[in-house]
DNA sequence: AGCATGACGGAGG
DNA sequence: TCCTCCGCCATGC
């Protein structure tokens, strides 16, 4: 159990290394699970200047659209996604179809 | 301690 | 459906 101001970057970055091969999560949807469901931004901001070795590919808009500050723009990141099996449209996913979530919090 | 930034999200046109 | 504007809030300077 984590204070509920535990620093907010470990969090996202406990919840982005869980997620499967082929499974994606979005920004709000990672920043609610840490308890700061206005924070997006904030979880798009430690993906730019947190640990780069993390899965990010597999952090998506909440439209299913990719990311703008992926390396090699949309088009590096949709070449990531599609190298895990997600069918990648235009430069967007059907998140509805990759959208996942954790069991539950430990 | 305060200001500007930003890999977002939602509303409005 | 696409484009633009406003609000959110941790991080870095």
């Amino acid at each position: 159990m984590r204070k509920p101001n535990a620093d907010f970057a470990e969090t996202v970055y406990e919840l982005v290394i869980a997620i499967p091969s082929g499974r994606v999560m979005t920004y709000g949807q990672i920043a609610a699970l840490c308890g700061r469901p206005r924070a997006a931004r904030i979880v798009g901001g430690i993906a730019h200047w947190g640990d780069p070795s993390l899965p990010w590919q597999r952090v998506v808009k909440k439209d299913g659209s990719l990311a703008e500050g992926f390396p090699g723009g949309t088009a590096g990141h949709a070449a990531a996604l599609e190298k895990e099996g997600v069918e990648v449209h235009d430069y967007k996913i059907e998140i509805s179809r990759y959208l996942w979530q954790p069991n539950h919090l430990s």
